[in-house]
DNA sequence: ACGAGAATGAAAATCATTTTCATTTGTGAT
DNA sequence: ATCACAAATGAAAATGATTTTCATTCTCGT
């Protein structure tokens, strides 16, 4: 079990909170720093492991990392542009919890994401 | 340009509407029929530009490919034994709908997944 | 200083997907 | 039926992200 880098972290806080695994890479290339790929990657993980950072995908099924506040929240992705907006899930939260209850779940928790094309990319 | 080979939309129909094109290629294979797997990702993506089939990507970013138009279902999954059960999402449907075109997007699409503990587990 | 375990990164391995290219098949004109 | 050409096919190579391997380098506690 590896920790994460900070460096990597502070990269992608960087980079708009919002980048590729390679992207953070090149970013820390291009800045000087000194750092293998694989580190990259194995931190990216542990930061998706504590849950400091979501990953989500690009249309071409890049995973891209994203740093999450503390609130739970849903996203909005533009599929072309990754652009991503956070939204109010009230409606979803009782809706997962009513669901979960009727079938006997406990410690219920869940994931929702919707995603299409921003008006910039249409 | 290639045109949709149909015995892929048929097994891709077969596979109960829903699956990558490695599954669809291998359940071609199990059925006797010789065909590529070139071939399989030519289809897919022509049926897709023909918006037949929709593209999703399952968590580890693989592209999963769906009938358009089929009512998709939601799943609610017992995080300790992984018994999995199918909801209904009415509820999720209009709710993502909204909230994408208020955001002004459209091609909107979602997922959803809830998870807790069920009640054998408990 | 010494040694165990963690962290690192270069290179190789994986895996889905795309591209190349030579071959086969289908079609339409004669 | 035959010829010519476009479309379809698929094996193999290329690509690109991600993971694994493994040898080396750091860190700490002793």
């Amino acid at each position: 079990m590896s920790r994460s880098n900070p460096r990597v972290l502070s990269t992608l806080e960087r980079a708009g909170g919002f980048a590729s695994a390679q992207e953070v890479y090149r970013l820390m290339q291009r800045e000087g720093e000194s750092i293998g790929l694989t580190t990259v990657y194995r931190s990216l993980q542990s930061l998706v492991n504590d849950k400091i950072v979501d990953v989500l995908r690009r249309e071409d099924g890049e995973a891209i990392y994203r740093l999450c506040g503390e609130e739970h929240h849903h996203h909005l992705v533009c599929k072309s542009c990754g652009v991503t907006v956070e939204i109010e899930g009230g409606a979803i939260e009782k809706w997962a919890k009513k669901v979960a209850e009727d079938h006997g779940f406990r410690d219920v928790g869940h994931t929702a994401e919707i995603f299409g094309i921003c008006e910039k990319c249409s």
